[in-house]
Parts: structure tokens; C-alpha cells; sequence
DNA sequence: TATATTTATGTAATCGATTACTTTAAAATC
DNA sequence: GATTTTAAAGTAATCGATTACATAAATATA
């Protein structure tokens, strides 16, 4: 009941070779036009589908791709991975998500399984490094941080970063202009009459954070505001971080009358806190978030967020892998896009009588 | 450079043949130990990876399993596919995630999708009917309802449903009682004074919507309140619809004093809008959701909600998926699993003086 | 020592689809 | 009518791994 038909069991049916029978299933040209019709007509009575795994093996093709991100449960990855979804299924691809809970180990970990499941290339947000990585180790002593991907580059998979980039020769990356999107919302702070301004960093191996806190910096400068380092304090994304690290920046001599984070749930954690202390936002502390994550706008007390586009990286992110599968083994020459940040403007950071962007 | 390796070429290496490799590679006991690892080793420094697209040809197993739900972007779905990832990986399974988008059309298609790419099993949390269709009946247009299902169950492929399931002979499912979620949720807010209990409601063909409808009827006749029908309304679980039907709801000439939602989304609408009102939360009205988003916790003002552990539930999903694989083509005995939901109780709720959940 | 029994390996078919190469038959050309 | 060209279909190898069956070599038993 369940066997599943085969292009033999057609051939077998209408007398004729498998070959044929696959010649007229894929528009072969050298096939008589009565033949294709009694086929494809066979092929639909008799409820044939492709076996994809015989394809897969035979093209070396399997049609998935990998996407690795840090987790799907945020609005941003879950938007990037639609994104490259509406791209890539209208050409017969596949989506196998993996998250890594910004565990590294994690990372090659998935890395390795994708690659064992043949997938035709990899599409991913590096994680940032913060596991105690024992457990990696004991499963792959001698793997570096760099040779994760070198195994990807070595045997030709493609592989395109999104957002949390890394520069390595020969991958591509589509990211937001970090650096303005910092930059806008510093300005931002300032233009609503705020000067002492906190910024709330994370990681800055990773060039996000890096270029977000250059922007932020670059901003202070151009405005003739000093740049004050204990302003700037590491902390993870996350609700409880954010409104911990705050404790301590309203515990300073002179604390800060804004400030700018590069997530928007430790934004979060910081208007908790600042609330709690029973200041008032923003007429004592603005607030400034990144990523514009649904809450932001949902809050009664709105929060002011650069929005990524994420779906529109994911749709090109999907397209680079395409273009790349598409030049096959030729030389690959990396793409780099870089999309345009764009500040939404709410309560969080609106002294006066400016208009509220959504 | 990137051809791989693959079990001919360590035959050929040690002159034996790849029947003997792949008994080596796969603890075969009709080998000797001194050949098994020369083989071993001579992999591993040829840095040989098994392909698994000829593995599933030959095995007939595709080591893919489909997971479909609305959306990944919700934390609710999000963990279930966690649950879901944490105990397939250790299996050796792969996890491909497809959304609907409740939209039925794309959850034929995404079906008909992952059956070509030959899934041992696909877990799903159903969609809503809501789309206008037009497209799916141009794409396919005689598969009815019920045959998207059957076209799974007839090819054998273990079909498992999760939170928003459908009673179809031999499919088995995991859910919460929602009917006790909603009991309690309706007790809690009469315990605490209310006497006027509004309903979001949604789709009620659903099952979920219907036993969600039932506990909280059932929790009123038990507490000697009288049913008002025009006290339910049907709304989807968004933000601007809760809002928009919660305005209708205070329109009433005597309106609700306390609003209990299918939906933590649709809920937040309807705070929105209360407070939008001038009124307060909870004393004027009281508001309780449904799945315990992380936002719920997170507001300033907290959301009474009730918890549906997606990631347990993920986890007994992949289970009884893991068992009808099992099974193979034995009878299949359906197998339905109901967990136990959790009210957590927070300020959009709490009259008086009793202690906050989380 | 001859025979029976293990043990280790080889041979070849199989999973389903694709495709270079060949063959057959029909149509076109001289 | 004989020969060349073209169209349509067949043959068989291939992708990589697995496995029932066959065989060879080593060991145990009589």
C-alpha cells in the first residue's frame, strides 16, 4: 500500500526504460512529444513523486541549507530566517534551522551535522563566545575557533554570514551599517538635550559590537561631548543583565541621563531597573534599544529602537547563496551588502514635542 | 581538493573491499578487530564523512524530521522546537522547520514539501483556518481538508500533533488540558472579586479555542455566575485585534470587570486599550492571557498568563515520535498525551494582598 | 589426517534517478 | 533504391553505503 512508485515501476507499465521515463519527467528534449504526455499522465495516475534522495545523491545536490543562528525565539532571527524561507522555497530548497544558544561548542557541533547532511551550504549569525566550552572540547580537542569554517571553505560549501559577521577571505556577509545605526541613535540622545550618555556594549570581538560602540563614540566626538569610558560596560543580551549593569551605572557619583544599549532586552532590563529606582523615563534617563524587537513598540512605555530590516537581510542573504551555488567551483569572489539601519523613535527617549516615528 | 572520501577509496587504500570498510565503520561483528581499526585509523587520517543521502537511500530513512508550526516567532513555538531539537539531535536526527503562517494553503504546500524531501515524520501544531485560499485552489484544488492529513498517513509517515491537534484515527498528539488551564484561569479571577468575566476567544473549530471556551463556561456555572454569550468574542491572537474588540467590549452598557484571553497577544492589545480608557489594571478590570510569554513577565505591568511548558511538550512530542519509528509499520496505537497547565499569577490580576507566581 | 565448524572477507545486488554512449527506426538526401 | 541524417529509445554505469550470499582461510573436532 505504501510502496512508494518509482520511474521503474512506470517504465514497467508502459513497456519502456527507465530512462525514458526520466527523460520525459525532467524535459528532456530528445523525446517524442506522445511519449512525455503518456508519461506525465502514467506518472500522475500512478501518484509518483521523486524520490529527492536518489536525486540528491546522484546531483550531489541535496536542496538544504543550513541556517545556524543563535536562538529562533527573538524576533529578529525568527524575521531573517523568513526572509531567506520566502527566497530560497520557490527554488526547491529546503530550510534546516539550528540554533546555537550562543554556545560555541554548539556551533561546531551543528556545523559538523549540516555538513554531514550534505546541505548545499550555510547560511548563519556567529555566536558569541561564552561557554566554559568543556564539553567541546572533549569532543573535538584540537578544532579552533577558525577551523569551524575553514572545514565549511574547504570542501566548497558555501557559507554567508548574517549580522554577526567575522571577516574570513571568500565569505560573504550581509549586515546593517552598525556603526550609523549607533551613530543615529547617539545623535539622536543628544538632539533631545541629553549629555551624559551610558552605553550598554557586549562582546566586542564580534564586529556588531564593535562598530555599534565606534558609532556610539564617533557620535560623542562630533558633538564636542567627552567620551567617558566608565560609561561603557559589557553586558549580555538578555533582561536580567541589562537591568543589573544599570544598577551599578546609577550607582555612579555622576550617573548618566541616558542611555544607549545594543539589544533591546537589556534596554529592557535597564528601564526596570531605572523605574524601580522610581526615576522617571525620559525626563531623567532616556532609553535606547537595538533591533526593534515587537515589545519596543508594544510597551506602554514605548521603546526607542534602530530597526535591521531582518526579513530584507534574510531575503539577501538567500540570494548571495544562490548567486554562489549558481558560479559553482568558479572563483569565488565574496559579496559584502550592507543595509541601512533605521531609528524608530518612541517614548523611551522623546523629551519634547517630536513626532513619534511608530 | 574537495572531493570527499568515501569507502571505496579506503578499500582501495588497504586493498580490501568496501564491504569490509562499511562492516569496519559500523561495529559489524564478522570482522577482525585488528582490521577494524586499520580501517578506523586510515578514515580518520583520510578524513573520511559518511554521506547520508546514500545512507537514507539504501536504509529508506532520511534522518529528517518536519516540523510545521504557525510561526517560529513566538516564544511558545519557539520552545516546543527546542524540546523537540533536544531530543532528536542525541538521535541523529535533523530538525526542518516550516511555518504556515496559518495560512492552510502553506501548510499544504509545506506538507507536500517535506514528504518529497522524504521526512521520517512530521510534528505539527496545526493552523488556523484563515486565509481566502484563492491560491491554494489554483495550486491544488480538489485536496480537501482532511486529505493534507491523509496524504502523510496513507505513505506511512508517523504524523504527531502538538498543542493545536485534530482527531484523526491513528494520529497521536501531546497537549495541555486547556480546559482546566482556562477553568483555573476563570476561578482565579473570581476568586479575586470579579464577577463580569469577558472571553477573547478564537476560531472554536479549533480544539484548543473550544476546551478554552468550555473551561472558563464551566468555571462560571460552577461559581453560580450566569453565562453571558455577548461577554465572547472571537478574535485572532494579535495585538491590534485584542485591542480592537476589547474597545467594543467597554462599549457595552455594562461591561466586563475582568477580560480572559486565549492569547497573551491579544491580551496585551486589550490592556492597551483599558488603559488607553483612562481605566486601571486590575482594579476596574482585570486581564488574564493565555501561554505565559516572556513578555507577560517582563511589563511593568506583569500579566497574569497560563504556562503551557512548550518545552516538556516538545520533548514527549519527539518521543512519541521516536517510538512510532519504532515501531515501523506495526499497528500503529495512537497515543495522546495531556500535560498539566500552570496559572502564574501577576499583577494584571491580583486584587488584593496574595503572592505573585513569578 | 580428514572433516566440520568458525571467522573473516569478497562478490554482487540494491536503493531511485540520471546520463554518456549505443542502437534502432524513421525521415531526408542524392 | 541506396545512403546519410535525425529522432527516439535502449543499455549500462554511476552516485555511496549496505547486506544477503558465497568463498576462502583458519581453527576445532573426530
Amino acid at each position: 500500500m505504501s510502496k512508494k512508485t518509482t520511474i521503474y515501476d512506470i517504465a514497467k507499465k508502459l513497456n519502456i526504460t527507465a530512462a525514458t521515463v526520466s527523460r520525459a519527467l525532467n524535459n528532456n528534449p530528445k523525446i517524442s512529444e506522445a511519449t512525455r504526455e503518456l508519461v506525465l499522465k502514467t506518472a500522475a495516475k500512478m501518484n509518483y513523486e521523486q524520490n529527492r534522495l536518489a536525486q540528491a545523491l546522484k546531483s550531489g545536490k541535496s536542496y538544504n541549507v543550513g541556517v545556524i543562528v543563535p536562538r529562533i525565539d527573538s524576533n529578529f532571527f525568527a524575521s531573517v530566517i523568513r526572509g531567506i524561507e520566502e527566497e530560497l522555497y520557490p527554488m526547491g530548497y529546503h530550510v534546516i534551522i539550528c540554533q546555537t544558544h550562543d554556545q560555541k561548542s554548539l556551533e561546531l557541533t551543528n556545523i559538523n551535522s549540516l555538513l554531514n547532511a550534505q546541505v548545499d551550504g550555510v547560511i548563519m549569525s556567529i555566536s558569541n563566545v561564552n561557554d566554559a566550552d568543556d564539553e567541546a572540547h572533549v569532543i573535538a580537542p584540537k578544532v579552533l575557533e577558525d577551523d569551524i569554517f575553514n572545514n565549511l571553505i574547504k570542501k566548497n560549501v558555501p557559507l554567508i554570514f548574517f549580522d554577526r559577521k567575522k571577516d574570513i577571505k571568500g565569505v560573504s556577509s550581509v549586515v546593517i551599517d552598525d556603526f550609523r545605526g549607533a551613530y543615529d541613535a547617539t545623535q539622536h540622545l543628544i538632539d533631545q538635550g541629553k549629555k551624559r550618555i551610558a552605553h550598554l556594549s557586549n562582546n566586542r570581538e564580534m564586529e556588531i559590537f564593535k562598530n555599534r560602540y565606534l558609532g556610539y563614540k564617533q557620535a560623542l566626538i562630533d558633538n564636542g561631548i567627552e567620551f567617558d569610558e566608565s560609561l561603557v560596560i559589557e553586558c549580555y543580551s538578555k533582561v536580567p543583565d541589562g537591568r543589573k549593569v544599570t544598577q551599578k551605572l546609577l550607582a555612579l557619583d555622576t550617573p548618566p541621563d541616558a542611555i544607549f544599549s545594543v539589544s533591546d532586552f537589556s534596554a529592557l532590563g535597564a528601564i526596570k531597573e531605572i523605574l524601580a529606582q522610581g526615576l522617571r523615563i525620559p525626563e531623567d534617563i532616556s532609553v535606547v534599544g537595538f533591533s526593534n524587537e515587537p515589545f519596543t513598540k508594544f510597551m506602554e512605555l514605548s521603546i526607542t529602537s534602530v530597526d535591521q530590516s531582518p526579513t530584507e537581510m534574510g531575503r539577501i542573504a538567500a540570494k548571495v547563496f544562490l548567486e554562489e551555488v549558481e558560479n559553482g567551483n568558479n572563483v569565488k569572489s565574496e559579496k559584502h551588502v550592507v543595509l541601512s539601519p533605521e531609528l524608530m523613535i518612541r517614548k523611551s527617549s522623546l523629551s519634547k514635542y517630536s513626532a513619534i516615528t511608530v
